[in-house]
DNA sequence: CGTTTAATCAAACAAGCGTTTTAAATGAGT
DNA sequence: ACTCATTTAAAACGCTTGTTTGATTAAACG
């Protein structure tokens, strides 16, 4: 459906209210009709085209972390395991095509950071198991530690994430130039090592104060 | 200003096309025209109104930092000083009041993930020289690193800021209420840590690869 | 006090918004 | 060839938007 890819672009670059439904008819050579007669309303439009872009990403985060855990054959995982469950999904996501989809790494950051009310039920559909599963690897992974501090920077890994994501498209004018954006393989390495370790010095950190 | 601080707290939780001046005068108990004739357009407004709470914080950034580095005589900066300089003061602003001001974190976040294009514009006026200066001072606590891994790293501390600041009011809900989203100090020296353990990790992580 | 400048307010303006209506085109099954 | 459900297209409908206008009040000053 040419109306979601069109959706998609716009909504990354311009956000929920920055889109009119116009504009997107407009940039897939259709009209407004056709997008209600297909979706029943800009928020049903917009919706179905975050589903269809993050229910994949989130179903290979959980794959691979049933594979990391039938391999560990019930010892606790590494914490770098956990968090490369969370982030190489969107960097397959995100270099699926012949060139990197730097459009992609947009919507997620954007799908977070928008203040439409509608927003927070899309979310509560598409994210409502996933934090409780990462917890229960990261509570076996750290056994003598407590709710706080594992929620605590468990927000920051995410947080990490997402800022990550929604900064991206200013990493070459912060940088003047000397990162390159389109190297999503290597921004996506250079964030695991950098989650794996803010996470594990955040808990350690907590401990003696 | 009524209006400015009206301005601020509609903003922060609706963001800027989620903002009418209609709203601003409405709860600010003024009109349109005043907001008009005082700062010339709904553009004039906003911007006057970050300009007012984003300077300041830069301000005490780049004083921490002087004083740190006139503390150190001519010695690098310990990593951790860098970013305390860097997150400190917005821990500071955030608790100037009685209660914990979540809405200006919450502004600040909005403030980089906005999608309005004369955000930048702001970004480019208030933002100028503070990554220069605060690579300045990573460049010698790193003295034998490039400065590819010195600004990945650094965009990472920055995301982490930012998404932090941007998810914060989701804080209690993603973690079921086991932290407290009121409790700014502590983020605040949680998020320290997090920043200096994952920058040097990630400047560790990247060598031998 | 009188005059000038600054500030406030209600009303109006043109443009753009999401949505609905109405009608025409399309296409598969008989 | 005809039927009927699906899809596309254009136009219109309320409503809200940022901005401007013109008139009225408040403040400042010699």
């Amino acid at each position: 459906m040419r109306l979601l890819e069109s959706a998609e672009s716009l909504f990354a670059s311009r956000g929920y209210l920055g889109v009119t439904i116009r504009d997107v008819a407009k940039a897939s050579r259709s009209n407004v009709a056709a997008a209600h007669y297909h979706f029943g309303s800009k928020e049903g439009l917009v919706m179905e085209m975050l589903r269809s872009r993050i229910a994949p990403v989130n179903e290979e985060r959980l794959q691979m972390l049933a594979d990391a855990r039938s391999k560990a054959e019930g010892k606790a995982l590494q914490p770098i395991e956990i968090f490369e469950a969370l982030l190489l999904p969107l960097g397959r996501a995100a270099t699926r095509g012949e060139g990197p989809d730097l459009r992609f790494m947009q919507l997620i950051g954007r799908s977070f950071t928008e203040p439409a009310l509608f927003m927070e039920t899309v979310h509560k559909k598409l994210f409502r198991e996933l934090p409780e599963i990462f917890m229960v690897e990261l509570r076996r992974a750290y056994p003598e530690s407590n709710e706080e501090d594992l929620y605590w920077n468990l927000h920051f890994v995410v947080a990490t994430m997402l800022g990550t994501l929604a900064q991206h498209r200013r990493l070459g004018l912060f940088t003047g130039g000397v990162c390159d954006e389109r190297d999503i393989k290597g921004m996506i390495r250079r964030l695991v090592a950098f989650a794996t370790g803010g996470f594990s010095a955040g808990m350690e950190g907590v401990m003696h104060k």
